[in-house]
Parts: structure tokens; C-alpha cells; sequence
DNA sequence: TGGGTCTATTGTCCTAGACAAAAACTTATT
DNA sequence: AATAAGTTTTTGTCTAGGACAATAGACCCA
């Protein structure tokens, strides 16, 4: 019965929670959280409870708090302020629509939660379903995550049956596609292929050609697929997971990699906690601005040539 | 003219090259490579050519080689190295039809690439098509990486094409679908998908209620999905990245979590190197095997029920 | 050939201190 | 009052070398 004291490793607690291990050593000196137990070997092993507060406390600091007013706090009172953040925040966090996906997710009702999307795509247009269904309910699911309201497994039956109805709905542009040229992917680092995916769709829409390389592609390889394919622009997405301190970094990186008639955007919900981005860098804040950029972008490009 | 010393933090190099800071730190002890720069303040500044041969570097090391060997050699060397590779490796066995496919994605045609998958799906039916022409191209692709012959985004173009049209040409079962139900992931590391997405076509292709949680499932999280949603099996993919090492131990576990009356099936490349899966643990070789699995799994249940 | 053990190699984790970078606060200036 | 420029506090990243865990290769034996 004596199980193997569980826990998680702090390179697992750095892969399932975005701190790095030097941040989550120095937490532990500084403010005495969290407080690991240790392997035989004296090496840190995170209980469960731990690896929840921490991602909790990672989640208040993505919305603008600071660690040292936080990570005194119990487990409670940050739900409690998550809570509070939802109610706040989502002047409509409880729709029924939501609700009801919620439940559907609960009861693991896979067949119906695919049946759900496919009628709200018919139902709101592509584009509609993507701004008003798809993407606050991913951020609902993320919160119940966290506060332990679904389990992890439920959020990839979530992301899967979400993906297979994107992909299904993806516009063929095969024939009608125009300029401009466009190049998508994701940065090393970056897996969450959700908003990737969504983006292609909103362009696609807009009657640009798109190119995806997936996720996770290295900048070097960005700046020669871009070359290769001769797009007029790359396209970047950002979930929340991404280490938003190098976001701008890397940014700037690729900016100075591409040629200058190159067009860089970048978007996601993983930039809200970006200040700035360099220069001749585009922020799309939300899917409804790519109609805008094209169409700005094609008046630009027909005002030049 | 003083330019602020170029080079790359430590950081950017990690990012760049996919090795740790520990790693770049510790090689810098042991092998007397990397020797970055320092900045005033005596943090290290990696120049580009260090830089560059870092990438010759992990590629080699991905291609099986080890640090020992290579750090020591000069960049010249390390060239020679990757030419080598590419020569020795060309004597694989050229199907004209794979050939034509790689062809397409070294000039970056992806649209025909596209067309052609899905021609090659209408003319031979979807399981020939990912027995003889999906798997032994992305070997091919694979090894083609490996010797230099294509590039990494080169890779991802063919990814994303091949799971697009995939994903297109799913069997959807959703009226016909009959027992067994399966419970598709792969486990925490695995990051590739292909092969879950063929399982699942196969699967699907049999009559098989198919339910796919996506990639890297915590091991925990299965079982207790498997439960929610009364799965019959549970199938596994493993592609060759996984650490075959831990291939058996991980099922092992799982198999210990599952009822008995649950059965566990594994399959993809990354097996071919693993010797023993422990008992009541099927591995299943190819595509071609998942039919007379289910046959068999059907008759077992109609003879006990 | 398959399966073990041993050994060399390689990567990860440890401590603790220094300082870089960013945010918050204070003060001076328009 | 708003803005700019400094100051302090807070936070994250980097440094060093040592210890040891994990892996791969070698070797031996059945």
C-alpha cells in the first residue's frame, strides 16, 4: 500500500503549468509556495492540490494580477476571485446555449456535442458560430478547468469534436481563392491548434488563399516556407498558454527575418497580456478585425500597383 | 559603428534549437562547445554561426547520432556528415507514385498535393490508401528529413495536407455505428496525431463507435473516460518519437487501471522497437490487423453474451 | 537470438547569489 | 491636471558547479 509518494516532477509541473522551474524555485524561497514534497533523491515532487493552486494563481497573473498579492491567498479565495473575475469580466458568461454544451460535455454526450455545433454553424454562419459560440466557450472551459468544475479529459472531448466540426466547415477556396497569399502557424512552443484552425476559417471566408503549417514551427523555417510559397503574409496564433514574456521577443524576431513587403499578424488570446508589438507588427484582437485587415490590406495593395 | 555585440541570449537559443539552458550551459563545461560571448554583465551572447552549428548539431543528434561524438568535430565536418547521410539513405526502395508526391512538396505545391491524396483515397478506398501510400510516405518523409533532403516546414506542409483530407474522409458512422466502442488517444509526450486519425478511419471503416480524446492524455484521464463514457477498448498510438523505452511500462500501468473486461490496443511505428508488451495488451502491426481484431473481439462477445 | 548486468555518457535537478527587467510609485515640469 | 523623468519595489532570468537520474552501448550468459 505505499504507493510511490505521487506527484509531479517540476519539469512536469513547467509543462503543465507555463512557470518556469526557475520561477517555481524562487516562489518557493520568496513566498513560501508552493512548498514541494521531496523524492528520496531530495527532488521536488508536486502533490495535485498544489499543481491546481499554481495553475489558478497562473491564471489570475494572466489577467493582470501580481504573484506576491496572490500566492498568499488559500485555494479558496482564488476561485473565489476567478469566480468574481467571471462575473465581472462576461457581462454574458451564463448563456444557455453555453449551458447547454456545458451540460452535453458533462454528460459526455459526444455524438450530440458535434450535433450542437454543426446547427449553430448552420444556424449563425461560419463566422458567428466561430466569435459567439466557439470562442467563449473555450474560455469557459478553460476557467472550469481550473476551478476542477470538469475534469481534463472532458476538455479534450471538448477540443476534438470542436476541431472535427472546424475542419468539416473549412472553406474550400480551391478555385475562387485571391490574394492575399496566406502563410499559418504557430510558434515553437505553441500546441494548441484550436485558434489556428479558426483563423484559417475567418480567412478563408475573406476569400484569401491560405497555406497551414500546423503548429509548432521553428521561426527559421517560418521566414523559408514564407519565401517558398511566396506569401504576402504570415499569420500567427497565441493560445493563453503561451509564455506571453517572449511573445513580443519572438515578434520582433520574425519581423526582422521576413522581407518588409511581408505582412506579419499575429492573434489569440495568448497576446491580451502583450503591451506592445513591434513595429509593422499587427495585432488582430479578435476574428471579426481579419475582414478589415484583407479588405484594407487589398486596397493598399491595389492603390500600389 | 559599435553595434550593441550581436548575438543570442541564452534564452533565444533554447528557443531556437529546442535544447535546454542546462544543456547549452553543461555541453559549454563538458565539450567546449558552445563558447558563447558574455555582455558586460556576463550573461552569454551566442553568435550565429554558433548558432548554426547547434541546428547541424540537434539535427544530427535527432538523426541518432550523440553529443560526444559530433561537438568536437568543426562545422565542415558536421556538413560532410549530413551529405553523407543523405547519399547512404538514398538507396530506399522509390515507389513512382511516392516519388511524384515528394516531388509536389519539394516545389511547394500544396493544393496539388491535396488533389492528389484525395485522388489516390477514390481510387484505391481509404484503407489502401493509408496502408500504401499515407504510411510509407510519411516514413519516406521521416527519413528524407533526417538525411537534410526537406525541411521542417517541408514536413509540416505535408502534415497538415494529409490530416486535412483525412480528417475530410472520415467515415462517419454516426446512425451505423455498432459495438465495440473505442476510446482513441495517445499518451502525455506523443505529440503526433496522424497515426491516431488513421486508427480512427480504420476503426470507423470496421463499423466501430469511435470516441478520440486526441493527443497526450494523462494516463489517469483515460481510464476515467474510458469509464464515463462505457468504451469496450481502448486504442493507443505510438509514433516513433516516443520513447520506446517507457512504451511498455506506460501500458503496463494503464492496462493495471482498466477493468480486465476493457481491452487495450496499441499500435504505430513507434513499437516496432518495443520486445514484450506485458500480457492482455494486443499490439496490433499495422492498419491491416484492426479488421480482424474487431472480427475477433465481435465473436468473443456474441459467443459470452 | 533474447535477456540480463555493468559502465559510460548524457541530461536534469539541486543550491544560492547577482542582477536585469518591468511595474509601481514619487517628484518635477509643462 | 497631465506628462515626463527619476526612484523604489517587485519579479524573473541568469550565473556557478556539484550531484545524481536516466539512457545508451557494451558485454556476457543462457
Amino acid at each position: 500500500m505505499t504507493n510511490p509518494p505521487s506527484g509531479l516532477s517540476i519539469s512536469a509541473v513547467e509543462r503543465e503549468t507555463g512557470l518556469s522551474k526557475d520561477v517555481l524555485r524562487i516562489w518557493e524561497r520568496r513566498y513560501g509556495f508552493p512548498v514541494p514534497l521531496r523524492t528520496a533523491a531530495g527532488e521536488r515532487l508536486y502533490p495535485e492540490d498544489q499543481l491546481a493552486k499554481l495553475k489558478l494563481t497562473r491564471h489570475l497573473m494572466d489577467a493582470g494580477m501580481r504573484p506576491g498579492r496572490i500566492l498568499s491567498l488559500t485555494s479558496e479565495d482564488l476561485e473565489k476571485l476567478v469566480r468574481d473575475r467571471q462575473e465581472t469580466a462576461g457581462a454574458a458568461p451564463s448563456c444557455a446555449a453555453h449551458d447547454e454544451v456545458m451540460e452535453l460535455l458533462k454528460t459526455h454526450r459526444c455524438v450530440e456535442l458535434r450535433s450542437a455545433f454543426h446547427h449553430a454553424i448552420l444556424r449563425d454562419g461560419l463566422l458567428r458560430f466561430m466569435t459567439e459560440t466557439a470562442t467563449p466557450l473555450t474560455v469557459r472551459i478553460g476557467e472550469a478547468w481550473m476551478c476542477g468544475e470538469i475534469r481534463i479529459f472532458e476538455e479534450h472531448m471538448f477540443t476534438e469534436q470542436l476541431t472535427a466540426v472546424l475542419r468539416a466547415a473549412m472553406p474550400q477556396g480551391g478555385i475562387a481563392a485571391m490574394p492575399p497569399r496566406v502563410l499559418l502557424t504557430t510558434l515553437l512552443g505553441e500546441q494548441h491548434g484550436l485558434g489556428l484552425l479558426m483563423a484559417e476559417s475567418a480567412l478563408r471566408l475573406e476569400g484569401a488563399e491560405c497555406l497551414s503549417l500546423g503548429i509548432q514551427t521553428p521561426l527559421g523555417e517560418i521566414s523559408a516556407a514564407c519565401a517558398a510559397n511566396q506569401c504576402d503574409i504570415v499569420a500567427l496564433s497565441f493560445s493563453v498558454n503561451f509564455p506571453h514574456s517572449q511573445a513580443a521577443e519572438v515578434a520582433a524576431e520574425l519581423r526582422a527575418a521576413l522581407p518588409q513587403s511581408i505582412a506579419l499578424w499575429c492573434g489569440g488570446a495568448g497576446l491580451a497580456r502583450v503591451r506592445r508589438l513591434p513595429d509593422n507588427v499587427a495585432r488582430l484582437g479578435s476574428l471579426l478585425d481579419i475582414g478589415d485587415e484583407i479588405a484594407k490590406w487589398r486596397s493598399a495593395r491595389t492603390g500600389s500597383a
